[in-house]
DNA sequence: AACATCAATCGTAATATTACAATATAAATT
DNA sequence: AATTTATATTGTAATATTACGATTGATGTT
């Protein structure tokens, strides 16, 4: 037991998931955030900027950059992250989907 | 170690990646999406349609309710849920300008 | 009251996540 | 070449998640 039985489900759910599980923690939103507010790429001084170690910054990148979200290039002694337009096209489609089947009302509980 | 830091991010940055986690198991999305494709509360048949025991079942419908993304009354033997408006337009909300605030471009990477 | 049914809880094993120190790697500078 | 700077990787401890069998609790039926 403990691993997820991703073969039981669709791949729509088991995308929508891992999606959401790149995201589910606030280091990764406020990563994403600063990405998102200096909207040209944002060469690392999330470390200085967060309150984690170096280490723990790094892994949640790399579990950003593996979900696809973001992506890096090396600029000289340092890293440059910005979003992949590609995948957030992906997200926003899927979560439009998603949360707008929602027909709101039918209130029974 | 092993425990996220919370403390030091924002109110925004918790809610959002709260939201993010209780939705990050396909588990958990099937059974979101079951319960908007039959618009009205679905009295937990859910056990029978996913391949998963009735406990683990159980355990991901309390962590939906928990977020507050759902919620349950009891309709005699068995209990009925459906989506919490509330909370499924605040994650719209969120979402919304989370996903957003991507302006698209600055193909630098 | 005894029994059946549905869902929640408990206990537990397997696995995953989070965080960080220490170390390694890789590019720029001296 | 040695040094600095920025990031990645490794190793590890603490904690969380996932799944399920077994049990309990609560409601309806006989």
């Amino acid at each position: 037991m403990g691993l997820t039985k991703t073969e039981i489900f669709t791949d729509e759910q088991n995308l929508l998931s891992t999606l959401f599980k790149a995201m589910a923690h606030p280091a990764r939103i406020a990563i994403l955030q600063r990405i998102l507010k200096s909207n040209v790429c944002i060469c690392g001084d999330l470390v200085s900027e967060l309150g984690l170690a170096q280490a723990t910054i790094s892994q949640h990148l790399k579990e950003l950059k593996t979900a696809g979200i973001i992506q890096g290039t090396i600029e000289g002694v340092s890293v440059c992250y910005c979003i992949n337009p590609k995948t957030w096209a992906l997200l926003e489609e899927q979560l439009g989907g998603f949360l707008g089947s929602y027909k709101g009302e039918a209130n029974c509980c």
